[in-house]
DNA sequence: CTCTATGCAAATAATTTGCAAGCAC
DNA sequence: GTGCTTGCAAATTATTTGCATAGAG
């Protein structure tokens, strides 16, 4: 009975492995979605570093197991946030500073409703993003 | 009093050279989302084909003058739609064959303002995307 | 021991930048 | 003509793949 993340590898037939640790460590410190360069970067500053492929192919891993959500706000390269212990929630990004919050509300579950009925697809997950300014920067 | 984008452009200060014309006429055909690499493809075949490049400045340019949307599918490239004469609306892809539908629907406006009032920034956009499975594929 | 995971190098893929020549206005 | 645009080459950036070695269970 631990880390509830570390149960899931294992149930997913997955090592502990040291950089794994890390990377998990890096993502589980941060609210916010982060981005595989970001990683590396506090990794490199650490006492466990580990190489940019080692980072990929663990949130890759990790987002197939579902314990990471990928997020994309258009920058240019993918963002991370672990997805144990916390509400489904959405986030908004500044178009000044860019800098991201998050929002703590999710208004889609009667919606994906309506569009599982209106496109007959099975609906499994959805991206809301916002963008706009922030009061600094406005 | 022609085609409203061109108006648009013009108004930008922008001109009207071919290969543009040839890239707004590609956007304009698809009702669906279309990468830059497919507009390339499409012009490839026809009469005026035109340079990745510029096809990559071109949908900036839209971008700016707020005539394309761009959409990020999470797919490693963007997708970009015309504005013009479409209601607002978002997407469902499949995650079977990749399919796109559009969905004419968007609850967010009162959304929007409960974003503003909470965060305090200024929301001028959002992206909203579902992510599931086709009749086909499922 | 066995099999997954890592690191390094190299390959791909998407997008951007520099610059000289071309074309719209 | 003048300045925005284009095309080509080259640079950047993000991400992926191949392969031999290292390490977890």
């Amino acid at each position: 009975m631990e880390n509830p993340i570390i149960e899931k590898l294992r149930a997913g037939g997955k090592k502990l492995t040291k950089p794994r640790k890390a990377i998990l460590g890096v993502l589980e410190q941060n609210s916010l979605p982060i981005t595989v360069a970001e990683i590396h970067e506090r990794l490199k500053k650490g006492k466990a570093p580990a190489d940019l492929v080692t980072i990929y192919r663990n949130v890759a891993m990790l987002q197939e197991l579902g314990l990471v959500n990928p997020i994309g706000l258009h920058e240019g390269q993918m963002r991370y946030e672990v997805r144990h212990g916390r509400e489904h929630h959405h986030h908004i990004q500044c178009r000044g500073c860019g800098q991201i919050v998050d929002l703590m509300l999710c208004p889609l579950k009667k919606l994906t409703e309506m569009v599982e009925r209106q496109t007959k697809f099975s609906v499994d997950s959805h991206a809301l993003e916002f963008f706009g300014w922030c009061p600094q920067c406005r």
